[in-house]
DNA sequence: TTAGCCTTGAGT
DNA sequence: ACTCAAGGCTAA
């Protein structure tokens, strides 16, 4: 069935607020990306950039597209440029149709102005101009875009589609189009795809509207609501839980080569249609599949006939020449696009809405959908502008005026793509919208009893809640009682895992599947005859990710959808049983949240029906697996029990959320350095990051060396960001329980796509060091730049992503936010590089385990740089740095706003002030023996920034010489996180 | 506000 | 057709 929804139909409530609809420690009343519309051909100057969103007709019509897209040649302008040396339709040598570069494959019939598709057009800080294809169709619900009309250049309808793309161009623009442009950035509301259809609602309705601000005191029990109050006091972290939805990333990526029509991937998704007015007002969380699902496919420009996916058949010598046109520092852009697409807060006025529901029911039907992989694309291309210093950097966007910002990491994608080399990159990475970039929802619950025992839902923070617990319930064993595990449970479909039956789980969900229940009883049925975890009362079924009672289901939903930020005057504490449940809503929400309560599984846009489709894995380490309940408890506090498992080894590093006042922890660590904690997860890559990665690359985990690059030799230690563990993922790639088996396919296929980024650009880079002995230059090798691609997507997704969450970021304005993280993207690279670095003296951890010394960086022509960072990494050590520190300090050199394009300095200087003053207040607290900690810890920052010029003018100098092994290696330093 | 029941709709 | 986990409704 298609869609009638107009764009006035509102996402529903899409337009999510901002990062996470759990807006992390900042307010409740998150802004939703609201407007939708406004024309872009306004604010795109023909003379600038074109884009045009060619759409073909499903499927089929790929073939045709794939051809067409060889033949184009765009984005040929290059820094410096004018505006005449932009994009614009090309023609087709194959076909005579026009061909855009920046295009996206939308079905047919569906007009840009539904909101299913966009164009954006762009200009960033520095006078870079963007011409963002955005469709938030995708492959299934987009229709013909007649983005030519919106954006005045470009083609229409009748285009050969090829691919999605955005169109990174640098080109010097006057002011007052980058003001327009930057306007549009803000604009930009990466939105992801509903996955269910939405009816048409209102959801203005008095209910939740009525509700918030309310403000209501609770009984005398000592809560209160503190909805009013929420703005005073640290929200909840955000759940990213929702961010991204492999199933639905994925669904409207490439899912398979073969299947050409899946090619299209969507561009960037502007902002949703403009929300109904209670979702304007009430925005509950972002939508999961949207704001997960940031699907910025950047220049995604197919050649003939060449998979999306590897690029292989890639003109090396092309891709050379591209590289060089993608130095240009693209980064603002697309750092742009990604926050816009992020900051719901941002009005919308693109013409052009996402409804979520644009892509739910649709003749390519769900094997596409719910993809459990999403993917994002991105364009860019990974240089950064060696030449300049970081300082001079931060200046550089607009001050300079020139075109290319010198030190941004500059990404896109279709500079690699553009011109004649049409490389066809699949930007697909897989990037889940749980925290975990999981794919599969899982109940977090606890596990499996002995035969004598229910399962059990262990509390995340047994210490503070078993006094709630009604003592004797099954659901809460001895620590000792049993082996417990922490199940991978999908809540899309439990009973496939956990069926009624007590069916066994696929091969597929081996590791993850629940035990078989004792005979005669089935482990659901167990757990329904169980207690309610939270309350004692009697389960009423799966709720919101764990088996509970219908009350405290209502509680829930109350909760998140009315934005109750409830408090407990009594310190919390307070028990939660049948009887008292209705004393405190605070402890009793925190409860549901402890016992394994998903956020993200209450629905932004309240629609009914279907199945779930949030996503949550529980990972556990593998050592844990099997363990007794106890480490289970330890383990969930780790992990936090909140699909936000900490990176792999990194337990200790990534303390449990702490919900205020529960831990002793936290009178040591201020709430706005816990709330950065909080959403640190963020940064890194994740098991599912790096085991999909790798398996689909065929790689072996256990591998390392083999992949090591450039003799760099695998450390194996146990990092402290990159340490990889066996954890136990379930239904990685969504192949848990739900979904039949060919749709599971798809899912994989779409996966392997996707994952074409992650590990597997290393593989293929370290494969393109070895050709580099044999046959010269890796970076002719065909892989070589998509590879560099992939990485340079992926770690800057997750760069994006993890600012967002930040509770001081996001109140820092769409423009500002670009800048920043223009400024100090590779102050924060090298950063994390060292300070897992701590670990292993002498060595830097580059990725994957893999490390460099100094003599191998002297043989590779890197020692200055590795030297450098080598000295900053002793420091690090000497400091003792620890985790929270290092997490602020992170905050502190993105938050620093001594650059002069600062639209709002004073907001950034007093965002940048707090996090000093938690860090601060950290450091004293923490380490009084070491009074001076906090000031020496910001005496190493300027290190940092000189560390990162060098690095910066040693990757000009590598790309100049052509030595792409070492270049190779600096590709993988900007990884970061393996 | 709670909580039980109903409706919805994707997945099986 | 059925399951079941969403949201909605509404009496208490």
């Amino acid at each position: 069935m298609s869609e009638q929804n107009g764009p006035s139909e509102g996402p529903g409530p899409g337009p999510g607020p901002g990062p996470g609809w759990w807006p992390a420690s900042q307010s409740w009343k998150t802004n939703s990306c609201t407007a939708t519309s406004s024309s872009t051909s306004s604010t795109v100057p023909d003379s600038s950039a074109s884009v045009s969103a060619s759409c073909t007709t499903t499927t089929s019509s790929l073939a045709t597209t794939t051809s067409a897209t060889s033949s184009t040649s765009c984005c040929s302008s290059t820094p410096g440029s004018g505006p005449s040396g932009t994009i614009t339709a090309v023609r087709s040598s194959e076909t005579g149709k026009n061909v855009s570069v920046t295009t996206i494959n939308v079905l047919p019939n569906q007009d840009m102005h539904d909101g299913k598709g966009i164009c954006k057009y762009l200009t960033g800080q520095n006078g870079v101009t963007v011409s963002v294809v955005s469709s938030c169709g995708s492959v299934l619900g987009c229709g013909n875009a007649n983005v030519a009309s919106t954006t005045g250049i470009g083609t229409s309808t009748g285009t050969q589609s090829i691919g999605i793309g955005v169109n990174v161009l640098s080109q010097n623009t006057a002011d007052d189009e980058a003001e327009d442009s930057d306007v549009e950035i803000s604009k930009i509301d990466f939105r992801g795809v509903n996955l269910r259809t939405k009816k048409k609602r209102d959801v203005s309705g008095s209910q939740s509207g009525e509700k918030i601000g309310e403000g209501e005191v609770e009984d005398g029990n000592g809560c209160y609501d503190g909805n009013d109050a929420s703005q005073q006091q640290p929200e909840r972290p955000m759940s990213w839980e929702g961010e991204l939805s492999d199933q639905e990333m994925s669904s409207n990526t490439i899912t398979n080569q073969d299947t050409h029509e899946d090619t299209s991937m969507e561009g960037v998704q502007v902002c949703g249609p403009s929300p109904g007015p209670m979702e304007q007002k009430f925005p509950i969380k972002p939508e999961p599949d949207f704001q997960s699902n940031p699907r910025f496919t950047f220049g995604s420009f197919h050649d003939t006939g060449l998979p999306l996916v590897h690029g292989q058949q890639i003109q090396q010598q092309r891709n050379i020449e591209n590289l060089e046109q993608t130095q240009q520092n693209d980064l603002p852009l697309l750092v742009g696009k990604l926050l816009g697409g992020y900051n719901s807060s941002t009005p919308n006025h693109s013409p052009v809405l996402n409804p979520r529901h644009h892509l739910t029911k649709h003749s390519h039907t769900r094997s596409q959908v719910p993809s459990p992989d999403s993917a994002i694309h991105s364009a860019y291309s990974v240089f950064s502008s060696p030449t300049q210093s970081p300082h001079a950097a931060r200046h550089s966007a607009l001050g300079t005026g020139s075109p290319v910002p010198s030190s941004s990491l500059s990404l896109s994608r279709h500079s690699f793509n553009n011109s004649t080399s049409s490389l066809s990159l699949s930007l697909s990475h897989s990037l889940s919208r749980n925290n975990s970039d999981a794919s599969s929802s899982c109940y977090s619950y606890g596990s499996l009893s002995p035969p004598t025992h229910s399962p059990v839902q262990q509390p995340r923070h047994p210490q503070h809640h078993q006094h709630q617990v009604p003592q004797g319930s099954p659901l809460h064993l001895p620590a000792t009682a049993s082996p417990v595990i922490a199940h991978h449970y999908s809540s899309s479909a439990p009973g496939s895992e956990l069926s009624p039956e007590g069916h066994a789980a696929t091969d597929d969900q081996e590791d993850c599947r629940i035990p078989s229940a004792p005979s005669g009883i089935s482990t659901r049925q167990q757990l329904i005859n169980s207690p309610c975890p939270i309350c004692g009362d009697k389960i009423s079924g799966f709720h919101y990710g764990i088996f509970s009672c219908e009350s405290c289901k209502g509680f829930f939903k109350r909760t998140v959808q009315n934005r109750k930020n409830y408090v407990c005057l009594r310190g919390a504490g307070c028990p939660v049983t049948v009887a008292t449940r209705k004393k405190c809503p605070a402890c009793r929400f925190d409860k549901c949240l402890n016992m394994g309560m998903k956020l993200e599984a209450i629905r932004e846009d309240r629609t009914r029906g279907g199945r779930s489709t949030y996503q949550c894995t529980y990972t556990l380490p593998a050592s844990l697996v099997g363990s007794s309940a106890s480490n289970i408890a330890n383990d969930k506090l780790t992990t936090g029990g909140n699909c936000s498992p900490a990176p792999a080894g990194n337990e200790h590093h990534y303390p449990a959320r702490h919900h205020s006042n529960h831990s002793h922890k936290m009178q040591v660590v201020p709430q706005l350095l816990q709330d950065i904690m909080d959403v640190e997860h963020l940064w890194h890559y994740n098991d599912n990051d790096r085991m999909t990665g790798i398996q689909n690359a065929g790689m072996n985990p256990s591998r390392n060396n083999d992949t090591m690059l450039l003799g760099v030799r695998s450390s194996g230690g146990s990092g402290i960001e990159n340490d990889t563990d066996s954890s136990v993922e379930c239904s990685s790639n969504g192949t848990t329980g739900n979904g039949n088996p060919s749709n599971r396919r798809d899912d994989r296929s779409c996966s392997s796509v996707s994952n074409a980024g992650n590990e597997q650009c290393a593989a293929s880079i370290s494969s393109s060091s070895q050709i580099n002995n044999t046959n010269g230059n890796p970076t002719q090798h065909p892989d070589f730049l998509s590879n560099l691609c992939n990485i340079a997507d992926h770690r800057l997704y997750k760069i994006v992503k993890w600012c967002k969450s930040l509770p001081l970021f996001k109140n820092i304005s769409i423009d500002d936010q670009i800048c920043l993280l223009i400024n100090s993207w590779c102050e924060l690279l090298l950063f994390s590089c060292c300070f897992r670095s701590m670990s292993t003296p002498g060595e830097i951890r580059v990725s994957l385990g893999k490390s460099i010394t100094l003599e191998q960086a002297r043989q590779l022509g890197l020692a200055t740089c590795i030297e450098r960072m080598l000295a900053f990494t002793n420091n690090l050590r000497r400091l003792r740095v620890d985790q929270y520190e290092y997490v602020a300090m992170k905050v502190i050199v993105l938050l620093t706003s001594d650059t002069s394009e600062l639209k709002e300095p004073e907001k950034v200087r007093a965002s940048q002030e707090k996090a000093l003053q938690a860090l601060q207040q950290y450091t004293i607290a923490r380490y009084p023996e070491m009074p001076a900690k906090f000031g020496e810890l910001l005496l190493r920052i300027p290190d940092l920034q000189r560390t990162c010029q060098a690095g910066k003018e040693l990757l000009s100098a590598k790309r100049a010489e052509g030595e792409g092994s070492s270049f190779n290696l600096l590709m993988e330093l900007l990884r970061g996180d393996h």
